[in-house]
Parts: structure tokens; C-alpha cells; sequence
DNA sequence: TCAAAAGTGTTATCCTTACACCCATGT
DNA sequence: ACATGGGTGTAAGGATAACACTTTTGA
């Protein structure tokens, strides 16, 4: 998996050149141009379940080249993506920018850069194109839905990955293995923490179980007892879902986001259950609501929702105002005042 | 959230296609193909001084054309910074990636993507490179410290603002700009907010206080009673650079990044005005110590400081492990147990 | 001796967590 | 009647903010 390293790359000039001279900023290189690729991950909940707007039924995330007719990324994004799936994008924010390399194409090697952007919808179904549709999350990642506790996929997982960490070579690194997949996968009576889906993830590609990072090697086989590891996506397409799914769980706790994903009014109960779809937990209902009543996200409306199985509930309306207003979460420095 | 359906469908596909067919993703575009630009805004802080890594003399940020010898955006970031300035890099982040329309070249008009990144280190003078320099953040942005209270250019600042909300053409577009600048800088009783960075700088832009946004407009003569709005810088470096604070002073709150400005071991005084710098606040001494220690961010070691002006202070050390521990920062969602 | 900074303690308040319980409706 | 979810109250514990104060050095 191309991670991004950190280790400092040795080629160092070293020249003498006086202030007049111009260091070359931005002159136009002798080296081959770029394509670069837009990547729309367009999120929505539906029926409690998080879901991904997908082409191709399921196997790729919406994408295209950006184009000199496009004003500017944002622009190119949301063209492409009411392009290929008719559906028009609400808030938008950029996610990640990686280059592959030298992804071969039929002229020859190019390198492509790809710009990744998260979208936050709400599911409409009107006229779609075909093999555009929205699936769950938790298709790509079963290990990630914890609201009914630990999924049961979890058990054959950290089997495997325990297997893989008794492949490696030294005692040391078996039991850095170990430390690592515990870690991340909250075994060994660590806690699970939510966000972590793209350590993860890249843990599962680096110990073999993902079929993406089987691809190109020929013809090899399937592990014995790999447990199943959900469905593929094409090239990185599933790594960037991923970016994708940890960077919303994480902004939800500190930013107002979730009511891009909710129609104008809802219930406290739809509210929580989005939430809770994206965190893949489960939350705890008096306190929840205290929260959007302290933090005075929301304010009651005059509807009444019927359709709850129920007692009626009041449906809310998202305070706007507190996007200008202050404290963006909480202030962790203890200012001085005066 | 639409509760129409009650059944959790898991896919919602509309359309045939088969699994054969393709989307055309990624096909080889026929428009211009694209320079890759990166650009660093490296950071220290020396002297209580956050500072930035800049060449021609506190011009422009190092910066070049991705190329294809570089293995990885990153790799090329690093080799850049190092090629032009002499300075390794340590801990290292994207920040943003945008795309200028149309900058025009000698060989006619190409579209730049400017991918930029934010690097964190220690201040190292040995064998700068000519033009080479640490610059403070304030020389470009002095209405950002607010260290010794609103600082003294503000008013001016303010004053200018009012006026430009008063030239707008009717009542309420005067009273919407009015509310934005007072929003933005904690004008009219409202508070500071140091975070906002970005949204002052592009406010001062718009209001045309800023010199980068009279570029191009010919001789355009500076306004009467403008206020100095610290130094400018090549093409939009500046703005990168407000982009870069902006993330800085969010993230020193959730995340341990503070330690890769700091030396191995250091006081809290010290630790406390790296924050301070960075931030542009005054801190209240006991309750920041009070955060470390609670958050075990922090431990003692044997060395004791006697340079302190008063007295000898002992030397902490960051703890690495809090990185792999738990937490990251305040959970705020009331999860259930059990 | 004094300035300057290190370092300790205490209090009131607020936020978070965890329980316990009642209310209103559709079936 | 009862299951289901809506909605309220309250108490314990921990974190935060704001003070007040002592200690230790160098100059």
C-alpha cells in the first residue's frame, strides 16, 4: 500500500545563488505533466444505515478528470458527480490529495494526481443512472458496525490478523504485530475507538486479508481461513472511503455536520440514530438529547411526527445561527482573561 | 430523516448493468494536462516567536513543481524544502490543494494544482541558503497577536472596515458587512476567536486592505487612511500561510503537535509560550500545568533549568506513548456501556 | 533584599455520566 | 393492556476557572 513516508529523501542541492537570481518557483518543468483526477465520496442515511453513492453497482466511487472548463476542484466535483449519477451536491469539503505512481495507461506511464472530496446528501432516488446507487457502509467494512456490539465478523479477523502477526519473522516483531492489531481493533481489552477505520484498514491490507492488495499479484491464491473482508472496490477507491468515514465520525463530535445528512425538521430519535449510524455506536438516548439541548443545536418546531411506534415526538429544526456562532467545540486552552 | 420505509434496505439500485460494462473513469482526458505544484509553509517557534520557513528574504514559501522522480507528494515536499533552504523536515502534514484558473505562462495559459503542506520543526540556522530566512507570522498577519491584548493596528484596521461596510451600496449589504468584520475580529463586544484566521485575512482581502488583491489592477492607488496590513507575499503564499495558523492554532488543541516544535526536554514556562506563540494568547500559568499533568502529556526528568530569571525550573519530556493511547481529545458523544 | 519565575492548594461552578422514573400514543 | 418511544429529574464525580499563597533561585 503506498503510504506516504516520512523518511527525508537524500537528494539535496546544494548551489550559490545571490538574492537577484531567481530561484525557480514554479517554472514550468521539464517533467511529464499530470492528469488529475477528481473523487467524490457523496455520503446520505437512509434507514438507519450510512450509505455511499456508488457507480458501476457498487464498485467505484464517483470520479473524473479535472477539466479546463471546470472553475475551479469544487466545481469539477460537483459536475462530475451530477454527470455520472444525476444526483446535486449540497455541503462539500475536500478530504485528501495523493499521487499514484506511474499508473500505467495505454499512451505510456503517466502519473495521475488524485484530489478527494467528501460530499454530505440526503439520498434522493429520482431519476438515476444506471448502476448508480447507494450502499452501506458497512458493506465495504462489516468490521465497523458496532451498534449491535461487536459485529460478528470481528472474531475470524483478529484470528487472522493474530495468525499474521505469529508470521512474522522475530519475537519483537510478533509482538509489535500483536501490539499494533490490538490497538487498532480494540482486543485484548483495549477500548474500540470509532475513528480509527483507516489504521484499520491499512492493517488489514498490509497483513493480506484485503483483496485489493492481492490485485496485480497473479493469480494468488485466496489465504486458507482468510475471513471474509468485505466487498472490494476498484484501485484505492475503498482506501478513500475509508478517509472518508474516519474524517466524518471525527468532525461530527466538534462540528454541526450531521444536519446535512437530515431533511429541515426530525425527531431527536432520527437525529440520534444518524448519528449513531455513522459513529457505528451506540448512544445513550437522555444524555444525547441534553447535549443538542445545551449545546442549542436545535430548536423545537411546531410539527408533530406520528410515525414513531410511540408516544408523538416533537420535530426540531436545526439552529443555523450556531454556525456563527462561537466556540467551536471545546476551547482546550485556559485563556487568561484580562 | 425520511421514515417512510421501515425496512433497512441495504442497496437501492435503480438500472441495469452489468458488471462488464464501464463507466468510463479516468479516461485519458483530452484537455490540457496539468503542472503540480507543492508548497510548504514550514513553522517554528524561537524567542517566542512562531516563525516561518521563507525564501527571498520573507517573499515567498519554498516551493516547486511536483516531479516524477519524486516517490510521493510528501518525498517531493521534502526534497523541495531541502534542495532551496538546506533544512531537513520532521513532522509533516497536508494542508490544502487548489487549483489557480488559468495563471498564465510564457507558453500560453496552463493550469496549476498547488498542492500545499504544513511542516513543523525546530529553528536551524547552520548553512542557510542566500535569501533563506525565519520570519515571524505576525510580520505578515500583526493583527493576529493578541498576546499583550488587541494589538495597536487593530483599530485602524477596524476603522477601515467600517468604511468599507459603510460603502456598500444599500442598508442591509452595510449592515451584513458590519456584522461580518465584527464577527470576524471580536469587534463590538463579541470575543477573539483565534481560530478564524483564514476568515480575517479573506475579509481584509475582499475590503481590498490586503496589497495581494490590488495586484493586476493597475496603479491602483493605495486607499486614503488604509491601514498597514502587514507584509505581502508572492502569488498567494500569504494566504497559504493564514491557511497553515489557522490549522495550527485548531489542532494544538486536540493534538499533541506542539512537542515537534519543542527540544527533546523543556520547562513548562517554555511549553506554555511555544502555545502562546502560536496561539496569540496569554495563558493562565497553573491551569495550563494543570492540563499537562492531567492529561499526562508530560514527564519530569533529572534535568533542572537554571536560566530562568528566577527559580530553576525542572525539564519535562514529551510522552510518546500518550500517541498511541486513547482519547483524542474530548469524546463528545454519550456513548451507552454495555 | 528583591524580582522573577516555580510550584502548591482551595474553592465554586459547570459538565458529564449514570440511574430512575413518568408520559402519551398506536395497536 | 402493553409495547414503544418521548420526555423529565436528580445525584455523584470529574474537569475547569479563578484566587491566594509559598518556595527557590540569581542579581
Amino acid at each position: 500500500m503506498k503510504t506516504e513516508e516520512s523518511k527525508p529523501v537524500d537528494r539535496v542541492t546544494v548551489g550559490v545563488m545571490g538574492r537577484g537570481d531567481k530561484i525557480k518557483r514554479n517554472a514550468p518543468s521539464a517533467t511529464v505533466p499530470f492528469d488529475a483526477e477528481l473523487i467524490a465520496v457523496v455520503a446520505a442515511v437512509t434507514a438507519r444505515m450510512p450509505r455511499v453513492l456508488t457507480l458501476e453497482t457498487g464498485n467505484s466511487l464517483p470520479s473524473g478528470p479535472f477539466e479546463s472548463a471546470h472553475r475551479s476542484l469544487q466545481a469539477g466535483v460537483r459536475s462530475w458527480v451530477e454527470r455520472q449519477t444525476h444526483h446535486p451536491l449540497g455541503h462539500i469539503e475536500q478530504l485528501y490529495t495523493f499521487a499514484d505512481r506511474d499508473r500505467l495507461e495505454s499512451s505510456g506511464p503517466r502519473r495521475v494526481i488524485s484530489v478527494s472530496y467528501l460530499a454530505l446528501t440526503l439520498e434522493s432516488r429520482r431519476d438515476p443512472a444506471p448502476g448508480v446507487g447507494w450502499w452501506s457502509w458497512y458493506r465495504y467494512f462489516p468490521w465497523e458496525d458496532h451498534r449491535q456490539g461487536p459485529p460478528p465478523i470481528l472474531g475470524p479477523i483478529l484470528g487472522a490478523l493474530e495468525r499474521w502477526a505469529m508470521e512474522a519473522p522475530g519475537v519483537p516483531e510478533r509482538r509489535e504485530r500483536r501490539r499494533r492489531y490490538r490497538h487498532a481493533f480494540g482486543a485484548g481489552g483495549q477500548a474500540w475507538n470509532e475513528e480509527w477505520v483507516l489504521q484499520r484498514y491499512e492493517l488489514l491490507y498490509e497483513a493480506g486479508l484485503i483483496a485489493e492488495s492481492r490485485r496485480g499479484m497473479e493469480e494468488m491464491e485466496q489465504e486458507r481461513d482468510a475471513p471474509p473482508t468485505g466487498e472490494a472496490m476498484v484501485q484505492d477507491h475503498r482506501r478513500i472511503l475509508a478517509t472518508a468515514i474516519a474524517r466524518l465520525r471525527a468532525k461530527i463530535k466538534y462540528r454541526p455536520v450531521v444536519f446535512e445528512l437530515l431533511p429541515a425538521t426530525f425527531t431527536y430519535l432520527e437525529l440520534q440514530q444518524a448519528v449513531e449510524a455513522i459513529a457505528g455506536l451506540r448512544l445513550h438516548k437522555q444524555n444525547f438529547r441534553r447535549l443538542m439541548v445545551q449545546q442549542k443545536l436545535v430548536e423545537p418546531t411546531e410539527a408533530i411526527e406520528h410515525q414513531t411506534g410511540g408516544r408523538p415526538a416533537r420535530r426540531y429544526r436545526f439552529r443555523r445561527e450556531v454556525l456563527m456562532e462561537q466556540a467551536p467545540g471545546g476551547a482546550r486552552l485556559p485563556q487568561v482573561r484580562g
